[in-house]
RNA sequence: GGUCCUGUAGAGCAGUUUGGAGUGCUCGCCACCCUGUCAAGGUGGAGGUCGCGGGUUCAAGUCCCGUCAGGACCGCCA
């Protein structure tokens, strides 16, 4: 090594000793007669003390340094208690200059707020900050700890293809074309899912990995084009098997990088208690406002608004005294989510206010208070129609009260699992879609009825919600061909589509494939959480901006007509995939 | 595909409401001064297609239209 030490490891018992040290001028005091010299690497930063004649002038900032000289306690007086390195300073024999540094596009010390999009471009520089980069760090801290909890559990590490067939899974598939069978193409895997699946057949009965997995969906702050899944699938085991675990690898990387110990068990919802409770189904328990069923309490009304499949209620406190203007924005804000507008009753200490009021009875009202757990000052807001969409809405304006009013303690963890959630939803074509994916069983119960009535069914499935987002999710998968069959007649897929799209995993299950069930947690989101980070993009060390752009490299780009001929972009397949019969 | 926010010196901002000379702040940068600082200090200086294009106007950073980039959200993402 070009040095002996460590900056940020220099303590007052070092005090004598010849060191060499090597990083970067984080910043510079110049007296004139002497001259002071942060210098920082990857272990912190120690004090440099230069007189006149070692000519430290010339030293900049992010210059990359070797300095030797000798470590000793400070002149009394002069220590630095703030600094862990601040007892003690090293006075300069030797400086060497092993690169020199440009004026930089932003500073690397003290705590600017630099555009996103400056970092990025500079992310090398972005990450020599000390934000950015304890953020990777504690990214690796955590993938170390799961690798320690995963290993200790006996699971098999084990790399699945990145070039791969489409599978008809949600999103939509990126895609390589072949060179060496123009016509033909790769798709980049949106999740391992189904070689999991065959290595449960396989026999390693306890499989992980991480792994990128790549959907090409718009961007969202906690989505990016290619993402990290902790991927596991176990043999011979029952949903709390797999949710022991789950907690198990969270609870460890909790409990070691932030010294938080997970309840454990970890709280269990239903999905349905979570969309009646919390109009959502990643529900953020970090705070109360709980959505109010007023459909049965106006089942009489002669509000035609109100006479509806589903009638429901969220209560602002303290939104009573919101100005016109405010109240019109939340009409906005509803509007901007699709919705009709946003219904709502002042509750008043003289009375009820709001232009919904008066088209209310008077029992309506006297009993509204009780009804939604309103007092005076605050504000009902109301959502009424369809059950699911009205949640969803009343669910989202729930969210925006926690903001608004600052409700949501940040420094609140709050973890849980939401279970039972629907096997099947109505596409909107008349027919149905699978919630998790086609793999998912049903629960027990609904083994051998599902097909009947797909709507009441329940899957066998469980997704970990933390500060309401959603980090993990797994099922119980289907190990019977007989039950898959059923599965995809429910989803309208033929037993000729189920063949030519995933054939390879049907008749793996002839094979006496066991019953299995996994999980898979997104990586970046949960380091996300860790860090306190706001997007997904302070977590991963080169991201992609919301247009799916690298504003470093500068990729995508255009490809020549030399690229575009060979890589067979524009070949028509060969032969046509023979036909089923 | 849609809605909203942002774009002014290397960085972070103010100025845009009500049009009047690139007007300004903090940091950084360059030169000089300075022997105990640690966000060092002092003096002086450089640095601007006001994202881009068009329009209105005697006059546009400011008003209008378009466009590009970044961000947030909706749709989408099992």
């Amino acid at each position: 090594m070009i040095r002996t030490h460590g900056a940020g490891t220099l303590r007052p018992e070092h005090a004598g000793q010849q060191v060499t040290l090597a990083g970067w001028v984080a910043r510079r005091r110049d007296h004139g007669g002497v001259v002071f010299i942060d210098l920082r690497d990857a272990s912190g930063s120690a004090q440099v003390v230069f007189r006149e004649e070692d000519d430290a002038h010339g030293l900049r900032s992010e210059y990359c340094v070797k300095v030797t000289g000798e470590v000793r306690t400070r002149p009394a007086g002069n220590e630095n208690p703030d600094l862990p390195t601040g007892g003690v300073e090293v006075v300069a024999t030797s400086v060497e200059v092993l690169s020199e540094a440009a004026p930089l596009p932003f500073p690397i010390e003290g705590n600017t707020e630099v555009s996103e999009e400056s970092r990025l471009r500079y992310r090398y520089l972005d990450i020599r900050r000390q934000q950015a980069g304890d953020a990777l760090r504690t990214r690796s801290r955590a993938t170390y700890l799961v690798h320690e909890v995963m290993r200790e559990r006996d699971f098999v590490y084990v790399e699945t293809p990145n070039l791969t067939r489409s599978t008809p899974e949600g999103a939509r598939d990126f895609l390589v074309p072949v060179r060496l069978q123009p016509g033909n193409w790769y798709a980049l895997p949106q999740s391992p899912q189904l070689f999991k699946q065959l290595l449960m057949v396989a026999g390693l009965e306890r499989y992980y990995q991480l792994t990128k997995c790549f959907r090409d969906e718009d961007l969202r702050a906690d989505r990016q084009p290619e993402f990290t899944q902790i991927d596991i699938e176990m043999s011979f085991v029952d949903q709390d098997d797999v949710m022991e675990l789950g907690e198990a690898i969270i609870g460890r990387v909790w409990k070691e990088t932030l010294g938080y110990e997970l309840p454990s068990p970890l709280p269990r919802m239903t999905y349905a208690d979570a969309m009646a409770r919390y109009g959502s189904d990643k529900p953020d328990l970090r705070f109360g406002c709980e959505l109010a069923d007023l459909t049965e309490y106006f089942s009489g009304t002669t509000f035609r608004v109100f006479q509806a499949p589903y009638v429901g209620a969220v209560v602002m406190p303290g939104g009573a005294a919101q100005t016109r203007k405010e109240l019109d924005g939340w009409q906005d804000w509803a509007r901007s989510r699709g919705a009709r507008g946003l219904a709502y009753v002042l509750v008043q200490e003289d009375g009820f206010g709001g232009p919904v009021a008066k088209n209310l009875s008077e029992t309506e009202l006297g009993g509204l208070a009780e009804a939604t757990g309103a007092k005076p000052g605050d504000a009902v807001f109301f959502a009424a129609g369809d059950r699911h969409e009205s949640r969803e809405l009343l669910g989202a304006a729930r969210l925006e009260i926690g903001r608004r009013c600052g409700l949501i303690d940040e420094s609140a963890w709050s973890f849980l699992w939401v279970v039972d959630a629907p096997m099947f939803e109505p596409d909107g074509e008349g027919g149905w879609t699978a919630v998790h994916h086609p793999f998912t069983g049903p629960k027990p119960e609904y083994a051998d009825t599902f097909q009947d009535n797909p709507g009441e069914a329940l899957a066998y499935a469980y997704d970990m919600v933390c500060n309401g987002m959603e980090i993990g999710g797994g099922s119980v998968r289907i190990h019977r061909a007989e039950m898959q069959q059923r599965v995809f007649e429910v989803l309208g897929i033929s037993k000729e589509e189920a063949e030519s799209k995933f054939g390879f995993l049907l008749e793996a299950f002839k094979y006496g494939p066991p019953p299995h069930g996994g999980i898979a947690y997104g990586w970046d989101r949960v380091c996300m959480l860790l860090t306190g980070s706001e997007s997904i993009r302070d977590v991963i060390a080169f991201p992609k901006t919301a247009s799916g752009f690298d504003p470093l490299t500068g990729a995508p780009t255009p490809i020549t007509a030399e690229q575009r001929k060979e890589a067979g972009v524009d070949a028509k397949p060969r032969a046509q995939e023979p036909a089923p019969a």
